[in-house]
DNA sequence: CAGCATCCCGAGGGATACTG
DNA sequence: CAGTATCCCTCGGGATGCTG
């Protein structure tokens, strides 16, 4: 049985490195915020594949709406993990293409997104369960 | 150049696999969503590296309101990331441990938390090159 | 100790219309 | 085509107080 008498002390703050990070100004949290929006991880997804145009994204992603479009693109722009091109065609054209940090974050964030697809159903499974207890 | 002559047609949906992910039932997104929380990496962490009770995250994470630690715990829990025991003392005490689900999840998860840690000037630095050509 | 209930606010994000 | 500008509303999450 664990109980307090053989519990270790509260984990060291040092040592854990976790109370260490005030929330203000947490690196990881500063870079997570941005690729946890609704729509990040989907267009890193497609851009991680080839360069595409802002209206082959919307295309490729129907239920964004332009403006969600727009911003999530400038957000990812901004923390440099794609580039804008723009070509001064008529009517203008703007190529979006994955950069090498935006290529560097995809490598382990899509170990993440395989883990999620392929442990769908156990999430699904363990919420039924869960929930099949709760109305007890 | 890229140009609309020599760019391949748009991408298709089936080869893609993007466009067929509806976002109402996403299985990515139905995973992400609930550790794309403010909370949830941060109380993953924590319970990846050994049991904790309720007082004892509290005390980790000082910055979280005990209604966002219960309220995560427990979407933890419900999807099959977490176990939580009680132990019937008085006053009782509540242990949290992670499941070999939520093990599983956090060996890539950690990876990414990894590289923000690692990558976060390179993220800063862009940030800052970005507002001041914006400025411009 | 380990919660639950309530109130409340700001930000994320949708819908729509307009523009260079 | 590739955006910008408004309006609006949900809801994640903070603060506070109460309970078994």
């Amino acid at each position: 049985m664990i109980r307090n008498a053989n519990r270790k002390p509260v984990i060291d703050a040092k040592e854990c490195d976790i109370s260490g990070w005030d929330m203000e100004n947490c690196p990881v949290r500063d870079v997570l915020d941005r690729i946890a929006g609704k729509w990040s991880t989907l267009l890193l997804e497609a851009l991680s594949r080839q360069p595409f145009r802002f209206g082959e994204l919307r295309r490729l992603v129907p239920d964004i709406s332009q403006r969600m479009l727009t911003q999530t693109l400038r957000d990812l722009q901004r923390d440099g993990y794609i580039d804008r091109k723009v070509f001064p065609t008529k009517p203008p054209s703007v190529e979006y293409r994955m950069t090498e940090l935006g290529h560097s974050l995809f490598e382990p964030l899509s170990k993440v997104l395989q883990w999620a697809e392929a442990n769908h159903p156990s999430v699904k499974a363990a919420r039924v369960k869960y929930d099949e207890s709760e109305l007890a």
